[in-house]
DNA sequence: AGCAATTACATAATTAGTTATGTAAATGTA
DNA sequence: TACATTTACATAACTAATTATGTAATTGCT
């Protein structure tokens, strides 16, 4: 198949179907060269059977990864092929227990031994011609995507890329409007505005640069969708205050409150900062599983003058980090 | 997947069954999250469209390896969501040219440079994990299938194993019957018995044996089901004949043809034979084929009892065979 | 003991493919 | 040039799975 050396991985689900037909395809040719009168869509059911012996429909989907009503549809056909009997007694009466007949054990030991072994001798033959063992990198597929789906890598991946293309930049006055908006939009969200936002948002200069403070803007392909602020505090303990952090909702998932968080951090550290606290509300999951993330531990007591605030957090930047 | 640790090789179409479609499912999310409007299946045809430009559902259906109404439904669906347009006009009045809209090839440049390149990112970390590389595994396996199917692999272990079930033993009288059935099942079949037949068939001990042939039986699980006999010949240039071999078709596929013209052979060595001689009908290809292997070669101008010899072989036991 | 929740399964509807079949257009041939 | 064959596609029927839903039996809880 040439086609997959020009699509790239992203076609490998497409890929793996063709494979997976042809194989199907071949099995069933396979059975017929043996002349066992079986669908090689059975196998999974059939084994498990044999394996472990009688057990309820439910049981067996579980084992073979198959749906139950696939396993009931599957087991009424072999049924009918006189190598399994169903609806035996037990004393659950939901339960539908299915069980091999003798022919049906005949078949399997059979099917199992000699045909099986051929098989496994086939296939360790193309095994060994290639140089890359397919069934050996399934099972591995099969742990690494439990351990790790394939949406949360990818997800990964893009928070990565596009975390690339987020550039934090200093404060200027054409961003006044947006450090205003974008704080207004979340707080409304969840609570209400308070007098001391107002003056903060309103006058960022007066109320937070001139009194020594910083202020970040995070750009996203040159649109600020992100703003934060570091603000001196005047408290025997802390020397800044990390706040007003907001991200736009459609700049979710780029990263941009964890590069904005290092960002205000690195700053607090070159102004000389020991220790930064933070305030926030528990409404706020993201916010603060970032703030833990980041490295800060929730501490209690300080005086505030916001009502929503009810965590407080603290950042020891003398410790590694 | 702890199962398929149990079951062996054998279900090798299950297992990547279930890969297959927790991969598709996976694919479907994350198109989700790159918030396009797209299914998993449409990719290939997608691909094909944008890679090659416009083009006929059969075309398509070729390069991806679909069957044509799977195409011509796939290109339904993505015209109604506006990003393929079909009926376009042609030349040729039967085909359904189709290609993409603006929309469909904005979606297309996105998709395959910036998913894609997440896509294969992801993929290429679960690669660095794994041991075993999954998608060249694939690509090998596609390409050794190509050059001899699974059926063929299979069906040469079946052989193998069961060759190795075939005895030859040196004929006694109790074979006597089966000598003369299984070659009168082969004659009638085809030909008619000759009067020569007759002879050798009721009184092999007087024609063949005591003339200084020999006759050799080959066992299947201990029962007699292929005969073939070596017979001393009057003749200048030839010292015996390889005659009278015959396969039961309850036998066929277990190369007790082979195995039995290899002992003849062994056998005429040791008895000083320097050539061996044959005549056969070209209307039995297997057999034909069979002498072609064994080294045989096309003579012609024998003188010959048999009315239904049309072709003369011989095989050199001075040269290395 | 009585009722809600859960479980085990069957059945129905849906999905993504297939093979089979029909038809119009194009091509090949006597 | 007429007619048979082939090609390109659509449509229908089928296959092997899924999810959704309904129902009876069992379990859990007050």
């Amino acid at each position: 198949m040439d086609l997959f050396n020009r699509t790239g991985k992203m076609a490998l689900g497409s890929r793996l179907r063709l494979l997976t037909a042809k194989i199907t395809e071949e099995a069933d040719k396979i059975y017929k060269l043996y002349k066992v009168d079986f669908s090689p869509k059975w196998f999974p059911v059939f084994f498990v059977l044999y394996d472990e012996g009688a057990q309820g429909i439910t049981s067996i989907a579980e084992q073979i990864g198959h749906s139950q009503p696939s396993v009931t549809k599957i087991v009424k056909e072999m049924a009918k092929a006189g190598l399994v009997k169903d609806n035996l007694r037990s004393k659950d009466k939901r339960k539908n227990v299915a069980d091999l007949t003798e022919k049906g054990k005949y078949v399997a030991a059979k099917m199992i031994t000699i045909q099986g072994e051929d098989i496994d001798k086939a296939i360790d033959g193309i095994i060994a011609e290639a140089t890359h063992n397919l069934w050996e990198a399934i099972g591995e597929w099969e742990f690494l995507l439990e351990q790790r789906s394939l949406l949360k890598r990818v997800e990964e991946q893009k928070k990565l890329r596009e975390s690339q293309e987020v550039q934090i930049v200093e404060y200027e006055p054409k961003y006044k409007a947006i450090f205003k908006a974008l704080n207004e939009e979340w707080i409304t969200t969840y609570f209400e505005i308070e007098e001391t936002d107002k003056k903060a948002l309103n006058n960022p200069e007066e109320y937070i640069l001139n009194k020594g403070g910083k202020i970040i803007v995070a750009l996203y392909k040159n649109e600020p969708l992100g703003v934060c602020a570091l603000i001196k505090m005047d408290d025997p303990e802390y020397d800044y205050e990390m706040a007003k952090m907001a991200v736009s909702p459609k700049a979710q998932g780029k990263n941009m409150g964890w590069l904005m968080g290092q960002h205000i951090v690195n700053t607090a550290r070159q102004l000389g900062a020991t220790k930064i606290y933070l305030e926030s509300n528990t409404l706020l999951k993201p916010a603060i599983s970032l703030y833990y993330k980041m490295g800060f531990q929730k501490i209690q007591g300080h005086p505030t003058p916001y009502q929503r605030a009810n965590i407080q957090m603290e950042l020891d930047l003398t410790q590694n980090n």
